[in-house]
DNA sequence: TATGAATGAGTTTTCATTCAT
DNA sequence: GATGAATGAAAACTCATTCAT
């Protein structure tokens, strides 16, 4: 799985081959076939794994949050390890070569399941109280923004892979979001500092 | 090219071979290669012939919009539109798989650069005597709405390509910015009615 | 017919292709086979008109030689000469081409048909009274002798195409012709002193 | 390598195509990329492997000879040999065809470099101790000598393949030698007759 | 569980040649 | 005499997958 998936982030679908793999893997291609059953079945068994970890991580990180600042800023983190780790590429690599397969489209979808529940929960619970969100369907933010966390994966390697963008654009974020978050009541850092305990 | 890419939004690109376009088309496949010399330069030509053209749609449609809330709408418009015409999907699908050519992702950066332009033009253009401004990287917002832009695309595909999501989105989106807007003093509606023509 | 040449010898048989001719001579494809029917039958007809001019020229410098160092002499001349035009090229290219094909390769033989005569022709003439000549088949040392001049041109080329080697060659075959000819009777220069002009 | 190699002498190397080869030898053709990578790599496997031996039966053959007239007898018999076996056509082949392939001419010309080794150091021993050997440059007549050599296979395929030229020529070669040889002091036989074992 | 060999189906690409104009 | 477009046949090569061992 391991292999897959560096043959996935590295060369890109279309070369991750089972005996490309394999070569990669130090072992038989024949041998992704007995386990498996296919090349996509083993993407995905790689990706399922992977994706479970990666979820954990971003639960701990971001779970407590409350601040939009402090978000943006731990978001930051965890996009610019991902973008290093080439967790999104995999990904991508996958969603764009699978997208008008059906069965392999749905596995897929399946998989980001839990990503789009984590997302919804967290923004439902960031707005909780807050006043402006009865403006914003919970839905629609979430799928804004996990569309807009792999579309700037895409563009990035497609416009050279230089991280100095990403790093400046979370800093636009982060000053967006210390100006705008206030105005919208979107900070609830007031509350934490009344004294509940997290 | 027509048929290239009708082939490369409906089928993808691993599907969207010399053959498979050339019976769409109803030509003999050797003619791509006569032609254009390879298929990927066919799929090159044809979005290169298409982006000059939607490109001048966007630039009419979007060009002299100076408020947030119309400006919103019209793209919900051009995107669906485009959805619609499978315009996104068929970069998407090139873009995806020819990430790690070096070659096309070149070709193809050089492609997405007049968008680039445009947006960062407009962006500009549209903050132009905006306070709030001076805490935002144009470069940055511009990559992010591109990114964002694209990304929608290859989301709404992967989760069954149902629009309304999307059309839910836009309008969220849309009461964002009726809100929003004018407490960043990001319409500049008082002035046009101050009287200046456009 | 000289794009066609050039081509052979340039680019080799494989790749002197019909278009890539037409490129060189910067005509239209289909004029080839309008006029010659088809590239072999070019290649032919480019030979002939080359080969001809060719044999002229060899009858001029080489018919009169009586002298086996001048021979030797006088062929080094020529054959450096045709190396630098690429003649040889171009036929061994051909040859080696077309040695399967009955057709082309009968049409070859005939090509280098007026060569052996000539070849044939003027080492009778050279051997005539020469007491050593009986132990000689004149048909023998004529192919030998066409045989080592085309090989000669194969074996540099697969060498890297130093001339050096063929310069060198050909002094050692001086200095062979000047100690073995007087030795067999090789040599009727004396004869020609006693006043036959030339 | 058998069903390439046959394949090379007997269709030459236009016509010895993936498809004819695994035809001649009973498998499939993807084969040959699975072992080989390439047609031509497999070409020139099977050159190496069959160089090789007859390398090996030339050493042999030749090895101890000192006398012209028995070499030229020996070489005549190695030489009917290969040409029946074809050795030399495929060679001739595979040089003819990849003279403009940089690659393959260097590999081509590495393959041969034993049998350029070998012809020196056998036509340098066999000088050894021969006044007249101050006139010659060995590394000429080593050149000159395999130039002929395969020179005459092409020629003689050229002109119809008929091997009576070939004996002819030999025989032609070994008058030649036991005429000359004593001369030129190029036969040590007397040295042997005085009784050197050998 | 592992492997080397095998294969069929499919891909891009090339090219001589034809043909309507 | 010239051209651009078209095409069928065939080439090299790839790859997922199978299978005997």
């Amino acid at each position: 799985m391991d292999a897959a998936l560096d043959s996935l982030r590295e060369e890109g679908y279309a070369a991750a081959t089972a005996r490309s793999i394999a070569a990669r893997g130090g072992f038989n291609a024949a041998l992704i076939f007995y386990h498996f059953g296919s090349v996509d079945e083993l993407f995905l068994a790689g990706l399922e794994r992977s994706s479970g970890a990666r979820l954990a991580r971003y639960r701990a990180a971001i779970g407590g949050v409350t601040d939009l600042v402090e978000f943006v800023r731990v978001l930051r983190r965890l996009y610019t390890e991902d973008l290093d780790a080439g967790h999104i590429s995999a990904v991508q690599e996958l969603v764009a070569a699978s997208a008008f397969s059906v069965t392999m489209g749905s596995r897929l979808a399946a998989l980001m399941e839990p990503w789009f529940a984590f997302s919804e929960e967290f923004i439902r619970q960031f707005l909780e109280g807050v006043p402006f969100a009865r403006h914003l369907d919970v839905r629609d933010l979430t799928f804004g923004m996990v569309s807009l966390y792999t579309g700037l994966e895409t563009m990035t390697r497609l416009t050279g892979g230089d991280p100095a963008r990403i790093v400046s654009l979370f800093q636009t974020a982060e000053r967006v979001a210390r100006t705008v978050g206030p105005l919208l009541g979107l900070t609830r850092t007031t509350r934490r500092f009344r004294g509940e305990a997290r």
